[in-house]
DNA sequence: AACATGGTCAACCGCTAGTTA
DNA sequence: ATAACTAGCGGTTGACCATGT
């Protein structure tokens, strides 16, 4: 096993895409697909080295790909995921269908790693128990999408307001574990694709529409009928 | 207004595992 | 069996932008 030779890297261009490159490349890949990586650019007429080219369609230009901001389940299952694979971040990126594992490490190391090392200091030494950690941080994510709306319960004609703990004891576990499957309703799968703004440029999220009171019943409906499912069934025993 | 600092993220580098001849 | 080669992975870098002073 040797390294690939680097010597036609050399006049190989580098540093960012233009949108012209871009562009080629989605063309070629469109008509040809990439069976051969390494032969790509010289057949599309691309001064770069495959690896390059294969970077960005993989963690840019790939028409399934998701971006935009991370919603709290997904930055919630990346803590999880991390928790149990550590830094494997593709064996992460396989769970949440749309991300890349480079944009998973990048949202690991800016956000996610500061929040549970704040999340560690505020718990007095406590900083071993990862399950604390996780608690703390699923408190946040909760208040993100529950509190927001308002959770009076009838119960015998009898209003009553469900404190976080009743709250927190109706969401089954699996809904902070696992990636959010797509059942056979289409209407969910439908508000699902929904969030993204598949107008932008850059598939950006549109933020407003997750906090919408229109779309928080579907959130609601994901909430309470998340089932525990086998999930993760590939991921080896440690 | 100008500069310093920090955060973000696309892209690159170096390595390993898998495949092929 | 072995060497050559490719694809893919994780770590790191650096340009760009936002915010603070």
């Amino acid at each position: 096993m040797g390294r690939a030779p680097c010597c036609e890297k050399m006049g190989m261009k580098r540093g960012p895409w233009t949108p012209e490159e871009d562009q080629i490349l989605i063309n070629y890949i469109h008509l040809y697909g990439h069976s051969n990586w390494r032969a790509l650019p010289k057949h599309a007429g691309l001064l770069r080295c495959g690896k390059s080219c294969r970077l960005r369609w993989i963690n840019y230009l790939r028409p399934d790909i998701k971006r935009g901001n991370f919603t709290p389940q997904e930055e919630q299952t990346i803590i999880n995921l991390h928790e149990s694979l550590g830094n494997r971040w593709s064996a992460i990126a396989a769970k949440l269908p749309g991300r890349t594992d480079n944009e998973i490490k990048n949202v690991w190391h800016t956000h996610l790693k500061k929040r549970l090392n704040n999340n560690n200091q505020n718990n007095d030494g406590d900083t071993k128990d990862i399950n604390k950690i996780t608690k703390i941080t699923r408190h946040e994510v909760e208040e993100s999408v529950i509190v927001d709306a308002t959770f009076d319960i009838s119960n015998n004609n009898e209003h009553e307001t469900m404190s976080y703990e009743d709250i927190s004891a109706l969401v089954d576990e699996s809904f902070w574990s696992d990636v959010v499957s797509v059942d056979n309703n289409e209407k969910k799968m439908e508000d699902w694709e929904g969030l993204v703004d598949r107008n932008s440029e850059r598939f950006s999220y549109n933020n407003s529409k997750l906090y919408n009171d229109d779309d928080m019943e579907f959130w609601f409906d994901l909430l309470t009928s998340s089932r525990r499912i086998e999930a993760f069934s590939d991921i080896p025993e440690f």
